[in-house]
DNA sequence: CTTGACCCTGGACCATGGTCCAGGGTGCAT
DNA sequence: ATGCACCCTGGACCATGGTCCAGGGTCAAG
């Protein structure tokens, strides 16, 4: 738990400086403590651990609100056991969600490059054909033609 | 392979009438055939696929950039065989590292959920802990010091 | 032949997630 | 006590990925 200005914390996470405060502000950073002679941020090494999650999270296509949520989630005396649940239930659905259609795009590319040492050439995109096939699997989810639904 | 409407090519893929000439003019779908009397653009189911695919890439953390090559990406006559390899393989990787991170959010909810039925509050914060095991399995990477390194 | 739902273009505008800059202070080595 | 690397704040600016609007044309039903 080493102390760490701004640039050491910033070096380290793989991110610029303006990153790091921009986190601050947003919240998904606790405000440092400020050393009282210079008034510079003092930093830790968990804070070089949340902005990696971030960035890892945001590569998963997390917004950095999504991200807070995530890091905000945790059991603790203020939080009651069924809302810590019910928040990582809904957060654990949307992962699920993300690897299914990970491994769908995982399985199209394996299947391309196997196609192509076959020399078989792909009629369009195997990514559609691919979506098509796991989409075959589920419900059939004809929309015909639905009408007045916003979503703003 | 009925012919569509932008309207209607938008409601079934769940997006915005904008979005989908935003992405005609960003080169993710092809410029549609027009119908000469209106002038109007003519789709087709491919190009409904097409956007729904850009929509799950795109919250998978892709960029529409990434999105797009990997729309392209297919085994033609114009194509080289090894070049088609190359960058599926590229692309693998990346999806694979993207399944090892989501499964390790998906580890650090799990244990979350257990630990908060068990009741036992969680010192800091899951997901830094679940990242620090998962580290401690791969190598160290601890880069003390670079300096003036770009990357914008 | 009008009315309502739809389409066209061009351009302004927006939210997210940063990134840069000016103008000024700090801290440490020489 | 002078340099140089580093930090501070506030605010402008940027890229990405859309979203909206004005001003105008199209089409199908009644």
């Amino acid at each position: 738990m080493a102390d760490l200005t701004i640039g050491k914390v910033a070096r380290r996470a793989g991110v610029r400086i303006d990153t790091v405060r921009f986190y601050e502000r947003e919240g998904l950073l606790p405000h440092p403590r400020r050393s009282p002679s210079s008034n510079y941020r003092v930093f830790s090494d968990d804070d070089v651990r949340r902005i990696r999650f971030v960035q890892q999270a945001k590569a998963l296509g997390f917004t950095l609100r999504e991200a807070g949520e995530l890091l905000a989630l945790r059991v603790d005396a203020r939080t009651s056991c069924a809302r810590v649940i019910e928040r990582a239930e809904v957060k654990l659905a949307d992962v699920d969600l993300k690897l299914t259609e990970l491994a769908r795009v995982r399985a199209a590319l394996v299947t391309l490059a196997r196609q192509c040492r076959a020399r078989t050439p792909t009629a369009a995109c195997p990514f559609l054909d691919a979506l098509d096939e796991a989409e075959a699997e589920h419900a059939p989810r004809v929309e015909s033609s639905r009408k007045g639904s916003r979503h703003g």
